[in-house]
DNA sequence: TACTATAATGTAATCGTTCACATATAGAAC
DNA sequence: GTTCTATATGTGAACGATTACATTATAGTA
């Protein structure tokens, strides 16, 4: 509550010189009066005013943490945005950085808010099409996009290889000797119809197809299942996958929709791994809780968090460095919902 | 980008007419003054800076999220706070308020930056003893705190009912029939030589004991099990548990424990819910995505992580409305891992 | 002694907004 | 034609820091 002006009239000297021994400008003060005002500070609980900082230097040690929220829920039940955000705001304490939590549906209302608080930077998550468009155009401090497609060469952005992981996923499962392998996945960009268009899930089906076009096989329509990226109706998915009784593998696009899933199977009497091997992606804490524990594709998620920090402060403080854009490779983790065929 | 200066100029008014205009004070100026001025507010993408708005009138739009984390761990990997805050940020956002997320390890620490950034008001989740009593003695602003314990006579607390819930959760089991019920916690108030201790958990076993010693029933010693609350610990604690033959059924004080208690189980050979029923706390979507689905005791986050905010929201916009302290009621969710006994 | 370099401290304007008050203009009332 | 009131607008200080520059004191050099 205490100001540089009281402490200064309590030192007896002037703010300037309260304001250098708080910036550590120590070679001009000397040093009794540094310990002077040192003192002081500690005693009147001197903390500086970041509105004061911010409106005179229009600098600001704020990073905006904004969370792609088109469709207006608690953004954070999805474990995958809670643990990059959990990330990114140990990483900006780490740096000394504060975090704001921004949660507006509407980008523009965003824009506004960034504008406003005179941020420094801004960390986007999950971003696609014109919103990133918009973003692009608008944003005048340094910004990451986290998972955002497409990409532009002219923002950083950092990602997973979600290409590479649709592929590692279909040259896992056609290693292990399978061949009628089916696909389930949320909306993809292919899909004219959806609200919810999801790229990276696109990617992934890419990389997936690929792989099994290098062995020679196709991934037929029929076994091309989409839904919502959701436990319910992973379990819909995987009752229908039971009708279909070639099928001795699948792939899917996220863990959540995995672990419903293996239950469609199971409530329709097919055994996991047994008559068919399931493929998760993302490696969240859901992969080890269910039984048997899922095989998935790993991703970097506190790298992803920690980095699009380290990236935004590199930006604000060095602009000068100039570090490309990331797309963090994936590995396969090997649990118990995956078998060779024979 | 733009302040009130250049919109004024570009008007040909003074800020002062402005500034009526942004803030809604229409009966100060003509209409058609108030027409060109928000003209130009849209043409000149102006939005009000927060800094020099909280400077002159120290009142801001901020509520600092504050977690306990003194592990200094990743607090959002817990699905229980990533609800809340979640839920916090959406209520906050539509009240019109941003949310600073706090993720400093130390409280004092958490004070300064509080202090700095000039919030409107706190939110403070999951913080016990000592800390309660230095965020009692520093807050200057109004806070409201989210499973707290022990509460203060002076400080507003949201919770949940928890004494009610273990004791729900002991008459349920009990009203099945179940007669040596062991108890999976982590370590509570009664744990003298432990790190962590969580006074939550300790009302939890208060209620659970006594509604047992309403039927006439001792909770025995090696009944009781204590672990860090995570998935691996509720293995280890299942499978242990397997060794006790009689026990007939367990509560764990929360889901996570839970699920890797019937894991645990399981992995020992015995079958829940079978051979044994396991009630959990919480009602996480792993309650819901494990198989068995977990019978437990379901607690309002996301109730409350909005009603923290209304409650603040309310301190600080009408502080002549003093609402009390609150705690929220439990109820049972009958899932498939409790079956009566015979 | 005068002159200059260096160290220690101070001054005043500024950032963008709000606040309390002051002023100007018009029409109504006397 | 004064006085009054209401409406519309303006003025200048303040918030708490920083910035660029100015001042003073002290010591060192020619």
């Amino acid at each position: 509550m205490s100001t540089l002006k009281e402490i200064a009239t309590a030192a007896g000297v002037s703010v300037m010189t309260v304001s250098n021994v708080v910036n550590g400008r120590h070679h001009k003060v000397s040093v009794d009066t540094i310990d002077r005002i040192n003192k002081l500070i500690e005693e009147m609980n001197y903390v500086p005013n970041a509105s004061a900082r911010i409106l005179s230097t229009s600098r600001s040690k704020l990073i905006a943490m904004c969370i792609n929220n088109k469709s207006n829920t608690n953004v954070l039940e999805d474990p995958y945005n809670s643990f990059i955000v959990g990330a990114v705001s140990r990483q900006a304490n780490e740096k000394e950085y504060a975090v704001l939590l921004e949660n507006e549906t509407e980008v523009p209302k965003i824009m506004s808010q960034l504008k406003s608080w005179n941020v420094a930077g801004a960390i986007f998550l999950g971003f696609t099409g014109n919103d990133l468009l918009t973003i692009e155009k608008e944003m005048t401090v340094p910004y990451v996009c986290l998972d955002c497609y497409p990409e532009s060469k002219n923002m950083v952005t950092i990602g997973t290889h979600d290409y590479n992981g649709g592929k590692l996923a279909g040259q896992y499962l056609t290693s292990l000797g399978h061949k009628r392998i089916a696909f389930a996945s949320g909306p993809t960009i292919t899909d004219k119809n959806s609200k919810q268009l999801n790229p990276l899930l696109h990617y992934r089906f890419q990389g997936f197809q690929d792989a099994l076009k290098e062995e020679g096989l196709a991934l037929q329509e029929e076994y091309i299942l989409k839904s919502e990226i959701t436990y319910d109706d992973g379990v819909q998915t995987g009752s229908h996958l039971a009708l279909l009784k070639d099928v001795t593998a699948v792939f899917c696009t996220a863990d959540i929709l995995a672990a419903g899933v293996i239950e469609g199977l199971r409530l329709s009497g097919k055994k996991v791994p047994h008559e068919i091997s399931v493929l998760g992606f993302d490696n969240l804490p859901i992969s080890n809780y269910i039984s048997p524990k899922l095989s998935t594709i790993n991703q970097q998620h506190t790298l992803k968090g920690q980095s699009a920090v380290d990236y935004i402060v590199n930006m604000i403080e060095s602009p000068e460095i100039v570090k490309p854009s990331i797309q963090y490779d994936v590995n396969l983790v090997e649990r118990q919902t995956t078998l060779p065929i024979y």
